[in-house]
DNA sequence: TCGCGCGTGATACGAGGTGG
DNA sequence: CCACCTCGTATCACGCGCGA
């Protein structure tokens, strides 16, 4: 037998376990510990049922047709089906492929599916049947049974199905169970634990309080380094005459620069002295900027402006320049004259910027509807985009630019937004804001807890809410779903898609205001858990006192389970009220054990067949809301 | 009202220390 | 070197808070 792709697969496997590299990374063992005290030596690979196997998985790789698992090849199947299935549905790292070091086999392959329609049945079979590699231990199968690969007597490695110490239950859909061949780990048993004589206690008691006098000690000279690096920045800024923020700051990788240049003095100088003198003047013969200034310069008073009044000014600069930049234009004419011009420019933004970099990308760009003046344009930076178009999206520039165009013209347009509409776009903005500031994406926004939940813990603030009174709440924003009225959501809408509400960076001070500030708030603290003090044992699946445990479970929990079961039985996707329900997350729902029975799990989609994460599975809702826009 | 994430309470387990 | 103990951390289950 030609074993070099498992000689590959041998390599590949102790890179992977290679401390360097991250353990949990995709495609990686991972034994929930140390990996690398697996002994891979403790498989018997001389084992001829087992060469088979490889051989069988090996003749595959190289593009030979499997066969069917329901017209033949028992063998396989026992051997096998469970190997790669089990890995299919579970989603765990530790599959054939990864063992095989054989990329192909990770993803859901047709190869190995059973001529039925009732995959669900095949891949999770209902708790009252056996399942895969129970049947392939049982009497259908006994000839091929995995038992006979490995040597029962070697409790160390072979599979746990033999292990008493396991409730049989848990085997049931356990993933060791769905993957036989793997090495498994003994149940680890504690002895009985020993009473302690006198002198025992008493020397454990003298090495505790040595320990915790060594921790004291170590704790105080931390503190003391702290206060020492602290006394030497503090001389350091004075030497230099710089602030010791400054220093701090220079010590950290944290950019110094801003996104924006502020506001001038004298840009609001200019701004009030506009006001005064072009005001009255007609059209054609404002004052322009120049001579504005050289009225400045002559205006003594206006010189010698209140600090107050000149903040008012560079508030008003700003406001008028975000309008210039961001306000919507007055009419067709000017929003097409603007379409034209700024496209221009971004076209020859495009191409220089390639020249002067060798950077590439490209952009389409069409009128946002029909009634709109302005062709559409594409641009490129470097021929060679276009290629990129053309291999990866399957299209060409023209055609892409084409469809945009169509797009534009054929969506939803002309209707008011509703209050939904304007309550769901203003949360998503808010809270993808907050999202992209942060560069996290599990973190959501919270409007109660504002100020110590958001403010205090990410240093980030949300400036520019509309100047209404309904923001003007003790806890930060309200949320927009609480907000009823148009006027308002449109305000705040604007305000958040303009830009003028944003999120932004607090400086150091302003986060030390603001700590200040918390420590004179109220802190709401967290309801203690109605079951405290009680005991709450691990819950155990499918054992004989599941009556029992179900009679304590909570109450809340099991209705809410049965009403979902319930309605995704009748409804497929979506819940009773017709709401759409989202596939639950992966690395929550990865961590906990399975169902106790099928009486929660009623739907393909809780069973996660495809296996992917919860990223793709969101993606797939997206497509299939793509689609159902289309229709 | 539902579902998700966080925090809490509890257990399991491994590392390290200690003594025989 | 082994047995045993302590402690810290990982993991699990689930209640509470809160957004949608």
């Amino acid at each position: 037998m030609d074993n070099s792709h498992f000689d590959i697969a041998m390599n590949n496997r102790s890179q992977h376990t290679d401390s360097s590299a991250d353990p949990f990374g995709p495609g990686n063992l991972d034994f929930g510990g140390s990996s690398d005290d697996f002994d891979f030596g403790a498989i018997d690979f001389n084992d001829p049922m087992l060469k088979d196997a490889f051989d069988f998985i090996n003749r595959i790789a190289d593009g030979e047709t499997a066969p069917s698992l329901s017209n033949g090849s028992a063998d396989m199947h026992s051997s096998m089906g469970a190997f790669q299935l089990g890995s299919m549905a579970s989603g765990n790292s530790y599959d054939g492929g990864d063992m095989l070091g054989n990329p192909r086999f990770l993803s859901p392959s047709p190869l190995f599916l059973p001529d039925t329609d009732d995959t669900n049945d095949f891949l999770f079979p209902a708790s009252d049947e056996a399942p895969l590699s129970t049947a392939a231990n049982g009497e259908e199968s006994s000839s091929s049974s995995t038992g006979e690969l490995i040597d029962s007597s070697n409790q160390s490695t072979s599979n746990p199905a033999n292990n008493a110490a396991l409730p049989a239950s848990f085997l049931l859909s356990s993933h060791v169970e769905r993957n036989p061949l793997l090495p498994t780990q003994t149940v680890r048993v504690h002895p009985p634990k020993k009473t302690l004589t006198t002198a025992q206690a008493q020397t454990m008691n003298a090495a505790k309080a040595e320990k915790a006098k060594r921790a004291m000690l170590l704790k105080t000279d931390v503190i003391k380094l702290f206060d020492e690096h602290e006394e030497k920045i503090a001389n350091l800024a004075k030497v230099h005459s710089v602030k010791p923020e400054y220093l701090k700051r220079l010590l950290t990788t944290a950019s110094t620069l801003k996104r924006k240049r502020a506001t001038g003095r004298i840009q609001a100088l200019v701004h009030i002295k506009a006001q005064e003198e072009n005001s009255t003047r007609p059209v054609g013969q404002k004052l322009k900027a120049p001579a504005l200034r050289k009225l400045v310069d002559k205006d003594t008073e206006l010189l010698e402006i209140s600090k107050e009044k000149l903040e008012q000014a560079k508030r008003e600069v700003d406001a008028q320049r975000l309008l210039s930049t961001r306000g919507a234009r007055p009419n067709i004419a000017s929003a097409g004259k603007d379409f034209g011009c700024t496209s221009r420019l971004i076209k020859n933004e495009f191409d220089s910027l390639h020249l002067r970099t060798g950077a590439v990308g490209f952009g389409v760009l069409a009128p946002g509807s029909g009634d709109d003046r302005g062709l559409p344009i594409w641009f490129v930076a470097g021929s060679n985009s276009v290629d990129f178009v053309r291999a990866h999206l399957n299209t060409t520039m023209w055609d892409l630019t084409g469809q945009l165009e169509l797009w534009a013209n054929t969506r939803k347009s002309g209707k008011p937004p509703t209050i939904p509409d304007l309550q769901s776009r203003s949360s998503n903005v808010i809270a993808s804001g907050l999202r992209y500031i942060l560069g996290n994406k599990s973190v959501g926004m919270n409007y109660v807890n504002y100020h110590r939940s958001i403010v205090g813990k990410y240093h980030v603030c949300l400036i520019g809410l509309p100047d209404l009174a309904i923001f003007k709440n003790a806890n930060g924003p309200i949320t927009p779903f609480l907000i009823k009225d148009q006027a308002t959501l449109e305000a705040l809408y604007t305000a958040l898609e303009a830009g003028a509400c944003h999120w932004a960076r607090m400086s150091p001070d302003d986060i030390a205001e603001h700590n200040e500030w918390l420590k004179t708030q109220p802190v709401k603290e967290r309801s203690v858990r109605s079951d405290k003090g009680q005991k709450r044992g691990r819950r155990t699946r499918g054992t004989e006192s599941d009556d029992e445990n179900e009679s304590r479970e909570s109450s809340r929990k099991r209705k809410r389970a049965n009403k979902k079961g319930s309605s995704l039985q009748n409804s497929g996707r979506t819940t009773a009220k017709g709401r759409k329900t989202a596939a639950p997350k992966k690395s929550r729902v990865s961590k906990q054990l399975p169902p106790r029975s099928r009486e929660t799990v009623d739907s393909d989609e809780d069973l996660d067949l495809d296996g992917d994460d919860g990223e793709n599975d969101n993606e797939h809702d997206d497509d299939e809301d793509s689609e159902n826009d289309d229709n």
